[in-house]
DNA sequence: TCTGGAAAACAGACTGCTTTGTTTGGCTGA
DNA sequence: TCAGCCAAACAAAGCAGTCTGTTTTCCAGA
């Protein structure tokens, strides 16, 4: 009659479960902060009965470093993407701080990563994580540079301020928690790129 | 005989509790993280029964907004006597980013501000309180840029210069909570000022 | 100056709630 | 049949806030 089996290969549930989860644990940390994201709280987001999360991530840890893992993959994927979107266009120091810019508004993956760093800090599990995770970006975003047709010297320049760039975004993210004024930050931004050109078309 | 006594005033023992309070408050945020900082684990610290902290802060919530409040206060004093102590030296950029800088690298008041400014995100009551405290920073350490002989024009410049450095320090003192090396950090810093000496120096 | 009650400061127990991890049992695909 | 998947109940622990009782300071009136 109605039921129409389907059956589902076990692999492939399991797929689903694990994504669900994995989606709802970054959906609650983005609203309701790292402290207050409990596996309640996310099952209920997920819409998935606590049994099936402990069974697929026996820790509250174990699931918000797969996360975090998995959030990581996304990020990084991202930014190759937008890298490739702008293939035709001419390769500049401006046009990747814009990429990466962007890609910093993004809500989901930058607030999250700042939440985990900040509660890293005091946690040797999670900071060994993002120790990682952070090299990976920092170094991709630097290797992002190695377009740009320069000689070696001003492209070690090039790839520093790319670097410090990254960590004043974050700093800026850090900022949207107590201001979100996105003429604000467009203005801070305007200035940011207005001062590395100054330093570095000497 | 052995117990002479000399009774305390009323306000001086409550004023003694707060500052213990508070003072624990702080610490404990700096060694467990803001997630973790319960109230039994400050009284513990402080060395103070439960009973006395809610007769003096009734809710946790206003617990932590004095003691964000009393290390705003001692931050802003930090910064006017480093500057105060560097009188008689020369006025330069340079000089006053290393006074903010030094300030910055101090643990209990920049961490704990960090894990605060993260919590507010989500937090509205926390956030209107740190949005004050952050204007109020912000806008001190421009000013202090008055001191420097500059023209108008590059006065602005200076001042933005300023301001861009706060927020790529608050990431970078993120950045510590996972990697904690002096070195780079200071390498790091290095590049900064670099960078907004050829920015600064046309 | 002395004194007795009021008010404040402090200590500790208790309640209701939330959280995490475990266990028990039914279900489904292999 | 059997192993993995999932649901729900359970146990232990921790937390915030309230309440009761004790000690200390304050202050007004004799």
């Amino acid at each position: 009659m109605a039921s129409e089996k389907t059956p589902v290969p076990n692999e492939e549930r399991t797929e689903r479960m694990r994504a669900r989860l994995l989606d709802a644990t970054l959906d609650v940390i983005l609203k309701e902060g790292w402290a207050k994201a409990s596996t309640p709280k996310i099952c209920k987001q997920a819409g998935v009965s606590r049994g099936a999360q402990t069974h697929h991530f026996p820790t509250k840890a174990s699931l918000l470093a797969a996360a975090l893992d998995w959030r990581a993959g996304q990020y990084e994927k991202k930014i190759v993407e937008r890298l490739a979107a702008g293939e035709g266009q001419e390769r500049t120091l401006r046009a990747l701080l814009d990429g990466i810019w962007e890609a910093m508004l993004d809500d989901r993956f930058i607030q999250t990563g700042m939440e985990a760093m900040v509660a890293a800090r005091t946690d040797p599990e999670l900071r060994a994580l993002l120790a990682r995770h952070d090299m990976d970006a920092v170094r991709s975003m630097r290797d992002m540079a190695d377009d740009i047709g320069a000689d070696p010297l001003t492209l070690a320049r090039v790839k520093d301020a790319i670097e410090l760039s990254v960590y004043l975004f974050r700093g800026l993210v850090v900022q949207r928690g107590v201001h979100n004024d996105p003429k604000f930050k467009r203005d801070l931004y305007d200035k940011w790129c207005a001062l590395v050109d100054d330093a570095l078309a000497d």
